[in-house]
DNA sequence: AGAGTTTATGAAAACATTTGCAAGACTGTT
DNA sequence: AACAGTCTTGCAAATGTTTTCATAAACTCT
């Protein structure tokens, strides 16, 4: 048994392969008796049609590589998916490849992707290594980044503008009269949306005229069990901060469980802020305030920009979408202890 | 500028195109000093060879098809990942489907994977559509099924034993003296996973004498929002289980957030299991008592068994791969109220 | 009924690569 | 110096499709 070829299927229904092509690829093109007898074919032989091929011929892949740090944190699992619904829903499929944080890494799953002659790339973030730059560049490729977003941004990017998710946890903060601040983030030499989401803050608390102790700001990675860790430590003693902001949900709850397990009270004696709005946070006790990232919405909309790139002629046609943030108050933030008078 | 061919490279390097194709492939045939040439005239023009090309000749595309139910659960992102990242490592690119847990769209995913003539393909779980078999059958694909393991399953798979896992929780809460118990489980009829489980436990609880009340077994998507909801309800009034089976830690969490919410004292007055030991189930207060499901282990083993099956020339060859799950006892379980005596 | 137009199909070139075969260039041995 | 063997390389066929062009058939209108 031999696997049908577009030929063997052309001399079943009694066609040309030209004929069978066109049923597959312009069906309106060929008439319409002639149509149902190739089907016939197709259905009767089992023949499943070569992609190679097709896009060897210079058409369309029907591929989209994304590049993501990793799957495996809460953080993209969510936008990947929604990604991946909205542009499987317009026949393409995804190519997917993780670096873990590692632009050296990146540079050669881009490559890797590029060798699949992907009609479209997204990746993650608006920092990239130069490497990567050029090669997409020489490819003629469309490229999307995504998750931030920034108006002034080289690469057409989806997403959310991470120096506003910052600044809104800060203002949430003093709002609320917080003056000892901890920040819990991660490394922020190479991870732009870290890096902005910190500076923002940190130029919101500069500004109501608050100093950050150096002893309060912690450096762990996206893990809930070392910000946990982390926490315990910073939480231990006396000498603690009122509040603190996290870099995103999963340090958050790494934070409020380390809260827990030293009996100290959220929000009553201690104020936490994330960023994300992650499955779970809305759930947990005390449900988490945070700054909601609309993960399924970035998806979705990234997923529509680079469908129609792929339609355009022109080789960088340049899509720019914000989506909203929103602070969403939960129990997990108070006002000051020591705003309260008696 | 026009995009460098293998005939361009072959030019500047001063060779034929049979010779560059072999640089790339089988690098050892050529002499040093003609490769030498050859890599040279690759770096200058950029060239980036063209997998479809090289699959369409019937060559390996180096993709592998990999189709799971969602990427958004915790429950698969770890694994994906972990998948990823070994067969990645084996030079192959990963292709990602997901189906929402629909069996018929499954069919189509399958179809539009063998489209592009993946070397394998990895579905999670052995319950799957006669027409997806049936394709792959026809295909000559390699197939393996992830995250479960049976014995005598028709399919090569790698995983972990799904009835054992159920057996592990159910005697665990039998041994501390529960003998009111809720379960908190999914849709079981096209889960194969979820119905493995659920009916071990219930053999063991029938085994020991147990009679399982209606009222306390409650049907929850995979979701921590819904199985809290759901909790609350089975939680709220006087008479309630001493003891919550939960199909997997997702869902144990939204019970244990029921439980705090509702001022239930857990694992003193509720004992909550899971199953899975997702990231955070060991952080969260109580920390949680689960069934661990080594989803890193499973992903590297499906990732070298596939691998190693592609490498293969015989169609089926079989390989079948157990891992092994193990009792975490944490702060979520405790000894039956009943059972002390004062 | 005939010219003009539209519709439907086929022949063949093109796409970028791999590989079996064969020939030429070396190597070492006698 | 001739021979046998081993390396190294190029030629050309093959892979499965799409698409342009041409042709034939089928309408439409006067």
């Amino acid at each position: 048994m031999i696997k049908p070829d577009i030929v063997f299927v052309a001399k079943l229904a009694g066609v040309s392969p030209a004929t069978v092509s066109r049923v597959m690829n312009h069906p309106d093109l060929v008439h319409p008796a002639t149509r149902r007898k190739v089907e016939l074919a197709v259905e009767k032989s089992g023949y499943i049609r070569n992609r190679a091929a097709q896009a060897m011929h210079g058409r369309r892949s029907a591929t989209i590589g994304l590049v993501v740090p990793t799957v495996a944190n809460t953080i993209f699992a969510e936008v990947v998916q929604a990604f991946n619904d909205t542009v499987s829903a317009q026949g393409f499929t995804l190519l997917l490849a993780s670096h873990g944080y590692d632009l050296d890494s990146e540079y050669r799953l881009v490559r890797k992707l590029l060798e699949h002659r992907v009609d479209a790339l997204a990746v993650v973030g608006l920092d990239h290594s130069a490497g990567t730059f050029r090669l997409i560049a020489e490819q003629r490729v469309p490229l999307l980044a995504l998750w931030n977003y920034l108006a002034d941004s080289a690469l057409p990017c989806v997403g959310v503008d991470n120096r506003e998710a910052g600044r809104l946890a800060a203002e949430h903060l003093v709002t609320l009269g917080h003056r000892r601040i901890g920040m819990v983030f991660p490394a922020i030499f190479d991870n732009d949306r870290a890096r902005d989401r910190k500076t923002a803050a940190t130029a919101v608390f500069r500004a109501a005229g608050i100093e950050l102790q150096d002893r309060w700001q912690v450096e762990v990675p996206y893990s809930i069990a070392q910000a946990k860790a982390a926490c315990l430590e910073l939480l231990a003693g006396e000498d603690r901060p009122s509040a603190l902001l996290c870099a995103n949900d999963v340090i958050a709850q790494g934070a409020i469980y380390a809260a827990a397990r030293l009996g100290i009270a959220v929000p009553a004696s201690l104020s936490v802020i994330g960023i994300g709005d992650f499955a779970g946070s809305a759930q947990m006790e005390p449900a988490l305030t945070t700054v909601r990232i609309p993960a399924q919405q970035v998806g979705i909309a990234a997923g529509q920009a680079i469908v129609t790139a792929i339609g355009r002629p022109d080789p960088d046609f340049m899509i720019r979408s914000r989506v909203e943030l929103e602070l969403i108050m939960r129990a997990s933030t108070g006002i000051a202890a020591e705003m309260i008078r008696p």
